[in-house]
DNA sequence: GTCATACTACTCGGATAAGAACTGTCCGAGTGGGGTAGG
DNA sequence: CCTACCCCACTCGGACAGTTCTTATCCGAGTAGTATGAC
């Protein structure tokens, strides 16, 4: 799994936690996490294009929440910077074995893929059911001044 | 996901299916699949390495399961080619944030690492659960044949 | 005929390239604000 | 003083390299069976 995920999910929770109208720039997303600013930028356009967070070009523009942090799971962000398919995906080996049918998908029909789908819908489920804001109540249950001093560093 | 995950578990039912006392080769196994002989025979060195199939050099030699089918979960498979760790490993970017803490280790602390180890942990719970044996009695139940005509063709 | 020996074919095992994906960088298109000149 | 226009700095967005991981290939070490020749 790459690394991008880790930094999609940290960037939004500092978005969450930001100034409701304000938006914040990738580059201080990046400075605050210390990481390079133009490969973040990367990762938030697959938010963007996953409806995540909207962009606004120019000055005073950057990133913001498309919608409420209860309404964002990490399913949701994860999805946006791996992709939609699955990390196990089948290449239907069967279908060249001497035992195999050339005419059946074997992504439904073999017993192997459906017990790894299975394994990843699991993984699936216990990310959609956790929400940006459970984790934000958590963490804010934990140190209760980290909304504002997020927002005095960003 | 790498792709030698599908082909060392089917290459494992194969060998499960196959005699008990003869040892199958590499280039068997991966004729069956139309698969390369070579790359195959790396991954089935990765599962020699884990302890789950055992390796005889020269003639008659090959590999076999080094124990019951019901003793071999797919978690088993999956690790021992893949590696043992997760596929989401947190870099600790909370590390060199300004409210961060270099003391802290926040692979534990860090409340998006828990989400996504915990989703992890269902992912191999639901592998774990699941043996070789169990996948094969369900092939068994629905296409009965399927152990002779493995033998036949391997 | 029997036994020891050398040979050959076969298989795994690890070292070695090719390719793809991820990571990182750069520059251009568009935008909003501020300065400036005219009314 | 107010307004309209122009310029500029800023930000995202996509196109362009570097690095790591996966995929694929090749050749050598070791082994078991076999053929051969001596006893």
């Amino acid at each position: 799994m790459g690394e991008g995920v880790e930094w999609a999910l940290h960037s939004c929770l500092n978005l969450a936690w930001a100034e409701p109208g304000e938006a914040v720039t990738a580059t201080r997303l990046a400075a605050f996490f210390d990481l390079p600013a133009a490969y973040l930028n990367k990762q938030l356009q697959a938010l963007a294009r996953a409806g995540i967070v909207t962009s606004t070009s120019g000055p005073r523009g950057g990133f913001r929440l498309a919608r409420s942090p209860r309404e964002i799971t990490l399913l949701d962000v994860v999805t946006a910077i791996e992709g939609p398919q699955d990390a196990f995906r089948c290449r239907q080996i069967l279908r060249r074995a001497p035992t195999g049918s050339e005419t059946v998908d074997y992504r439904k029909a073999c017993l192997v893929s459906q017990a790894m789908r299975r394994a990843e819908l699991a993984w699936r489920r216990e990310l959609a059911e956790q929400t940006l804001a459970d984790i934000m109540a958590a963490v804010e249950s934990r140190s209760p001044r980290t909304p504002e001093r997020t927002r005095a560093n960003l």
